[in-house]
DNA sequence: GACTCCAATCCTGTATACCGGATTGGTCCC
DNA sequence: GGGACCAATCCGGTATACAGGATTGGAGTC
């Protein structure tokens, strides 16, 4: 929960609160693609200058999910299509890459722990909680990620996990089902010490999730059609039908 | 060639200029690490305030090659073994995935400019040239890069040719021989398409570049001992050899 | 003679002032 | 009535001023 801690924050840890608040809005789908970040008001909520918001905003360019075109106001990035599946693509090579020291150093322990945390996702799921379920769902991958041990690897996963979710808030389809099984089987293989098997696992898996996603039609204007739920076009033509 | 242009500069890409220069100055080994990269001066020579220069000394943390502690001036990294060791291994995974990519998309003609670099490589090393020899080396990985199409795995491999550069510099043997024929092999078996035998070779060339360091020895202080070609203690002995 | 404590200086962190381009609403013209 | 031009305002880019912690050289003491 971002709260306004305007005169109680410290002034160090500000830059990271605003760019933890915002990665955080991005996630639960509080901050669609496109949407402005002006420098002035973060600066006036958070109780900074703008010189630490512009930090901030620098750091999330930096990091893939804030487009920073000179002279415009900064805006939470809208990957085009060609950019979702470059970075799919690099998600693809990092995750099988954690697979595989994972699979040398997974303990009994962190098996289970996985296992609880994919029936909790899926229990949230059933309940109908789909912003819940999304968080958990990405926590299993971070998890993986810090579980391998190597923080390189887990920064550029966080960094690809967190681009992946704004790419899926652009594309996604209103009606998708989302696959518990792919993490039961993964989890499988881990168990089992199946590098090859755990490898193919995650790359179908995150293959599943790429091709669930229409990367057809244009995110060119910040989709109006998404915003009142089908494309205008058919509205218009329905109250004009005669024209 | 890192010129001084202080008054005929372009305002808006001098944060890039420093960003450029302070890398090329990490390749080419002009930049040692642990070196003060002061705000005050970098900006009288860039002709540019320290609001710029501060600019660039954050992206270039955030790439992994300065180190920016709070309060304290900023230096050129020093990476411990064991940040070594991660990089060495995301390293692996990024270049595979470089490679298997490239497997399905290069071109003869792609394949004959390598061999050609490799070449020219091959040849400033044997006249001597180290330093020219190890930029063309780089570019080498970079052009497998550049020609996989993929801009996100060019931005990691890129971040972490100049992390692992960094990385040399600190740990290297100074009479290790660069082995120019790991990239001649890997070249063959791109041509051949054949892709388990390129990853292997990649991957085998990146373990020998990482054998090759030798990741003990401290790098605790600023190397003194690297700085008078010799254990100090040595020397502190042998001048009180009596106490 | 060496170690420690202290003060002057330097350097970084943050805020703010100023400049110039982008944006938007109004007005004029077709 | 619609579209294009223009001006006022807003907003981001850069430099700079100010504050506080780090560093270093010197003086004092054991």
């Amino acid at each position: 929960m971002p709260k306004r801690n305007a005169n109680a924050a410290n002034k160090a840890g500000a830059e990271n609160a605003i760019c933890d608040a915002i990665r955080a809005a991005i996630l639960e789908r509080r901050l669609a693609p496109g949407t402005k970040l002006r420098e002035v008001p973060l600066g006036t909520f958070f109780g900074v200058s703008r010189t630490i918001v512009r930090q901030a905003l620098r750091r999330l360019a930096h990091d893939g999910i804030v487009s920073l075109r000179d002279r415009r106001v900064a805006v939470v990035a809208r990957p085009s299509a060609q950019e979702v599946a470059y970075m799919f693509a690099a998600r693809r090579a990092i995750e099988a890459a954690v697979v595989e020291h994972l699979v040398a150093r997974i303990t009994r322990q962190e098996v289970a722990a996985l296992r609880r945390l994919v029936r909790d996702e899926e229990a949230t799921y059933r309940r109908g909680d789909r912003a819940g379920g999304l968080k958990l769902s990405l926590a299993f991958h971070e998890t993986l990620g810090r579980l391998c041990g190597n923080p390189v690897l887990v920064r550029y996963l966080t960094e690809l996990v967190l681009q992946t979710s704004l790419a899926v808030a652009l594309y996604e389809q209103p009606n998708r089902v989302h696959a518990h099984a792919d993490h039961l089987d993964l989890l499988d293989a881990l168990a089992k010490r199946n590098a090859q098997r755990a490898v193919r696992c995650m790359v179908a898996h995150l293959n599943d999730l790429e091709r669930d996603l229409h990367l057809h039609a244009p995110p060119g204007a910040p989709s109006l059609a998404t915003i009142f739920g089908g494309p205008a076009v058919r509205r218009v033509d329905a109250a004009h039908a005669g024209r």
